[in-house]
DNA sequence: TCCATAGTTCGGAAATTCGGAACTGTTGAT
DNA sequence: ATCAACAGTTCCGAATTTCCGAACTATGGA
């Protein structure tokens, strides 16, 4: 397995960010993600409710939101843990995440985030 | 030429509001759309400096823009005015747009924004 | 009517996405 | 040490999407 790819905070590009957060079932993982205490692992965050997200596809999906830089992911044991890196985000675009999620947050069917 | 299709204010989706603006052209677009004072036109913005816009993929990234909700356009003459929607997309997704423009505007090569 | 201009639509090559199947790396049991 | 179970990744082919040149459409002016 390669070692993950995470961009430092200053190559982290809006264009990745949106990207990474124009499809709702990577927004539904993220936002799980955000609420979560501890770190969130793959398989806990593949059940959408209405559907469970196959592996490789939440694998990539995991992929989308680390390179993007809106997440860190860390081997631990056997599992792997992730978590947001809004903080750190938050600094170089101030504002933004909060105003996505809150978006997202106004439809039914996602979890509210505000 | 069918007639151009406007979501209306309530069926706009943060995901197609994400999506078109995940792509720095029509981030640069918009952005130049969102400064100028009248409405621009395609021919108008199709020149990025450093690139000029196929007509074929500009006449796209404008379909894109507008189905997403993010501008209006309308047929004036033998050319097509295109402002943005900014006023009423703030009512739906509040802040939404100034904190992608101002991401964007963080970098360099882009036009500031705020 | 005929031409020029602004933009749209068509079509096909290239790139991207999706997901099942096979694989890798780690832990715990025998 | 070997094996099995498990979490997640990689591979690869099918389906979808993107890109853009060429052909087309709509409008206005000569």
């Amino acid at each position: 397995m390669r070692p993950l790819f995470h961009p430092a905070l200053e190559d982290i590009k809006p264009e990745a960010i949106l990207y990474a957060l124009s499809d709702p079932e990577r927004v539904a993982i993220y936002a799980k993600l955000a609420g979560a205490s501890g770190g969130g692992t793959c398989s806990a965050l593949a059940d959408l409710g209405d559907r469970v997200i196959p592996k490789s596809s939440l694998s990539n999906h995991f992929k989308v939101l680390r390179e993007s830089g809106l997440i860190m992911s860390e081997r631990q044991g056997v599992e792997m843990r992730n978590q947001t890196r809004c903080t750190e985000l938050d600094e170089r675009f101030p504002g933004l995440i909060k105003a996505i999620l809150t978006a997202y947050g106004q439809l039914p069917g996602l979890p509210k985030t505000d």
